[in-house]
DNA sequence: CGATAGATTGATACATTTCAAGTGAAGTGG
DNA sequence: CCACTTCACTTGAAATGTATCAATCTATCG
């Protein structure tokens, strides 16, 4: 199962990384996400081995990434941007299970087939790794396999989560829910932006949730129908609970009155 | 499939096993899960080291394994019987997230507190590790953190598959899905059970659903009521689909027609 | 044998879906 | 520069699948 590769040193730290792969190690070295997830924790030794072994990518929106069945020879992780993980039914109903954010990894399948497919929602970029090259990462960096290990029991929670708002809360709830997850991912990126502008981190006042993907991405993603996510959304927009602001995000007036909703002790 | 067996004699007296620990040894040498998931693929000090870093439980129907919120301090492997995972909103509604079948793990949390309960189904075998030293095997075991990566990522694509049965199916199609899985768990029991018996696998004629749980707990997996659940089922008892056998047994009788309606290709 | 828990079945209510129409913004081409 | 299309979204009215409320049945167990 798991082919236990001999942890060859092949770049002696401090001596002459190859040249030609320099700019690779820059790339790990100058990432916004080189302390998150999956590349956390590394020596530089490890950085340049990933850094080798991935190649960065620039897709547009709506670029199909993943697709279900088709064999699964890739792994990414997202750097910018925002994919969305679905799987579908014959018939053509469709349910989103994620929206991988930075610092988050897809391309994970329990065989050799992907068990999902993944599309991008607006433009992200990601580092390519390939299945093979993959497994001798995982097998020559422990801390490389710990941090996978953790990232997917960090997946495995927030789908537990999600199938407690797809089973159990009502349309309103279940926005409000989302709304709240977004506004989390905002902060993050703020966060992680404010840390590489070496700028003291903007005392937030105001609370925006990110909201990049469409009505019908959210309603596939909450088991909804778009009518009801738009009726939800205005409904919340009449208490002053939330209010519009341009293009693809909201703002969150009331917070505190959100996350009581979002956990059912509040009908508004 | 099949992992590569040591044909080792399995107890060698070379090796030195410590004589206190001989009978956990052979605790870990006869288990029925000794080449699932967790346990697969290794050596005999491997083994051992599982063995002496864990012990054996027998637990009741209804006990309480772990209660969300608080500390994560142990991790199980299920030998035998079910155990059901769940998460609650503060007003007592529950969402079962999964059943943990025989050769399968439960207890990891991304935090220090468990963020979900768990409660076993029917009787219970396990066996149970401490935190610190679960987090010790997997350091000194490659071929145990790979596994356990290994079992996170299937737990992971079931949990999709999850979601788009909470977020996208018919009543119906849930309860046919349902019993699919069902009909898988027994035959896996089965086969294990066949290959520690060294008798023939018994040419499966008969497909057999092993449903230990309630009506409730059914209802809180599938995101229904318990009524909605009943009626569903005598409707596919009606329609000839399935038939009622002892206690907690339900045959099969059309596995192709249950597996056209979990997939929503036909609405019977 | 009565008591209790689990399961079934029926009648009604309701949250969300479905069907339908309309708005506003962005992009295109004449 | 302005019709015209398109796409995402919003809003309304009617339909429906599942929940809720309620009664009954069955099996187990003290």
């Amino acid at each position: 199962m798991a082919p236990p590769l001999q942890t060859s040193a092949f770049l002696s730290p401090g001596l002459g990384v190859h040249p030609s792969r320099q700019a690779d190690l820059q790339r790990c070295l100058l990432c916004d996400q080189r302390d998150a997830n999956l590349c956390s924790g590394l020596d530089k030794q490890g950085l340049a081995a990933l850094a080798q072994s991935s190649k960065r990518l620039v897709l547009p929106p709506g670029t199909t990434m993943v697709e279900e069945g088709e064999p699964a020879v890739s792994f990414f992780n997202v750097t910018q941007g925002t994919v969305k993980l679905f799987k579908s039914l014959p018939d053509g109903r469709r349910q989103i299970t994620g929206f991988a954010d930075p610092g988050q990894f897809l391309g994970l399948s329990p065989s050799d087939v992907y068990s999902f497919g993944a599309e991008t929602v607006d433009t992200v970029q990601v580092c390519r790794f390939q299945r093979p090259q993959l497994e001798g990462l995982l097998s020559d960096f422990p801390v490389f396999e710990r941090n996978l290990l953790v990232a997917v029991t960090d997946r495995l929670a927030e789908a537990q989560e999600q199938m407690l708002l797809l089973g159990r809360k009502t349309a309103k709830e279940k926005v409000a829910s989302f709304l709240l997850d977004r506004l989390q991912a905002h902060e993050r990126a703020q966060a992680t932006a404010a840390a590489h502008d070496h700028d003291e981190p903007a005392a937030t006042t105001e609370h925006v949730a990110s909201v990049p993907m469409t009505r019908i991405d959210i309603a596939d993603y909450l088991g909804l129908t778009i009518e009801t996510v738009s009726r939800t959304i205005s409904a919340l927009r009449r208490e002053k609970i939330i209010a519009n602001m341009e293009n693809h995000y909201i703002q969150i007036l009331a917070p505190a009155t959100l996350r009581q909703i979002a956990s059912g002790q509040q009908n508004g």
